[in-house]
DNA sequence: TCAATTTGACCCCT
DNA sequence: AGGGGTCAAATTGA
């Protein structure tokens, strides 16, 4: 995929990482109440959580690294490279192309199971749903809508036959575009809400999300008619839910991040511990 | 009008 | 041979 030696990835991730860790050193201050100069809070925490995504996706993109977290390299299959899709189909009549592909045999995949269809932050089009043999439930296909820019990310979503109530999620691939360089964070700071919510709101959402947050595009008609009727709309899977021990106006809490999104598999971070994960990260070096 | 979804058809792989 | 993955025309919805 990319041309950079490991190095230069483990370089850039390094630095990602002293910038994250730099920006939680700045947080700290915030939250001790010693940080008037500083930027805000929201903004900190931008930056921590965008230095974790791009380092993720650094090592991510490059398999070959030797610090990727062994619990995250279990997620991932043989990483071989997909067939690519242009066969001799491409010179043939578009009739005659039809259906005409070659089959990924095996590539990165990631499975990911989660009690409502899952918003991880990029948008998909669904392209297919099949009827799967002794399956109770059709298979959705989805792949991501940049694919004109080359990106050959693709999903496919399934609800568990043992449990419907889950949906089995797998990843094909890796995103090449820029869809989710670019969270926007909302931190709902109201003293009423008993819980703080870190909203990792993607610039491209639509109505329909906003009616039913707990969806991404993943499932923009069929299921979200469903969801009206059976997701109760508490929370974004899209969002960080902060429990509700942050306060910014003393000394610092216990904070939990956690996210049921697929390309966090850092799930619960503890806040007042973000400089020390920083440190350890970095004595990788 | 355009973008997203649905769905039948088609082809690859086991 | 048949299941599974993908394509693309038709349909739907904003």
């Amino acid at each position: 995929m990319d041309k950079l030696g490991g190095s230069t990835i483990r370089m850039k991730a390094i630095e990602e990482l002293l910038r994250g860790r730099d920006s939680a050193t700045q947080l700290r201050s915030v939250i001790n109440g010693n940080g008037e100069d500083s930027p805000s809070a929201e903004k900190l925490v931008k930056e921590v959580l965008m230095s974790f995504t791009n380092s993720l996706l650094l090592l991510n993109d490059n398999p070959t690294s030797e610090f990727h977290d062994a619990s995250n390299v279990q997620l991932w299959a043989s990483p071989k490279l997909e067939d690519s899709q242009e066969s001799n189909c491409k010179n043939s009549t578009v009739k005659a192309r039809r259906g005409c592909y070659k089959r990924r045999r095996t590539e990165q995949t990631r499975e990911k199971e989660s009690e409502a269809p899952i918003d991880d932050g990029h948008q998909w089009r669904k392209y297919g749903q099949k009827e799967i043999l002794n399956a109770k439930f059709p298979r959705n296909y989805f792949r991501c809508t940049h694919r004109d820019q080359g990106c050959q990310a693709t999903k496919q979503v399934q609800r568990v036959q043992e449990d419907p109530i889950l949906y089995k999620t797998i990843y094909y691939g890796e995103h090449s575009c820029k869809n989710m360089g670019n969270p926007e964070i909302i931190l709902d700071m109201s003293p009423s809400s008993s819980s703080k919510f870190l909203s990792f709101n993607n610039s491209f959402s639509t109505q329909s999300q906003q009616e039913c947050p707990f969806l991404s595009s993943s499932f923009p008609s069929s299921v979200k008619r469903e969801c009206k009727e059976e997701i109760p709309p508490s929370t974004s899977s899209n969002d960080y839910l902060i429990s509700s021990g942050l306060t910014f106006d003393g000394s610092p809490r216990h904070v939990t991040l956690s996210s049921s999104t697929p390309d966090s598999e850092y799930k619960a971070v503890d806040f007042p511990d973000l400089y020390d994960v920083f440190e350890d990260l970095l004595e990788f070096r």
